[in-house]
DNA sequence: ACTATAGGCAAGTAACCACTTGCCTATCAA
DNA sequence: TTGATAGGCAAGTGGTTACTTGCCTATAGT
């Protein structure tokens, strides 16, 4: 669970998941690609594979294997419920 | 807006906000024992004071001074955001 | 078969981070 | 004023982490 907390710490794994978010089933190179163009992170591609790697872990992304390509999914579950930890008082509820 | 993201990413300040969204205004060694007895974090008093000084810059934690005392008080205004970031998906909405 | 493309593995490096240690300031009570 | 309490400042250290470099595997096109 603090993996998750870990994950979105990096600024570029935050870019990363900003850019899952517009379009889904990305490869390595096609979020390497919009990196560099897009927020002029100019990263090698290992070092993108390990951030993806870590996001993996976190839960925060889904990856799926077709041929030569490796596609990259978004996956906001873990997302829902971090910030709820201390958002929820539970003697304040209605 | 990264520094709160950064500062979510220690276990131990989520347990600092864990204590402070049980109670508020509570001061440095106050926040030191109930981590030391609660869960088993027994880090100097520095440490934790680090903590609170990072956890203040990330907007989590606003502080007050009374006499000798400094008052520590959750502030959840900056955890509302942070997850709505990849959340919200518009073409998705009803 | 040969070459290019997409990705993986692993060791090394430099910066960062959590934590400690030692000393100092300020407030309050006796 | 003296001593105790609450907290701050700053340098140093060990472990973590982001990133690179070099090489390797596998799939696809020609």
């Amino acid at each position: 669970m603090g993996d998750v907390f870990k994950a979105l710490a990096d600024p570029t794994r935050r870019r990363i998941l900003d850019g899952l978010a517009e379009r889904d089933d990305q490869t390595l190179f096609e979020i390497c690609a919009r990196l560099a163009t897009q927020h002029q992170i100019s990263s090698s591609r290992q070092a993108i594979s390990q951030h993806l790697e870590l996001l993996e872990e976190a839960g925060l992304v889904r990856t799926r294997r077709e041929g030569r390509y490796k596609f990259h999914t978004l996956d906001t579950a873990p997302l829902a419920q971090i910030a709820q930890r201390w958002l929820r008082k539970p003697q304040e509820n209605p």
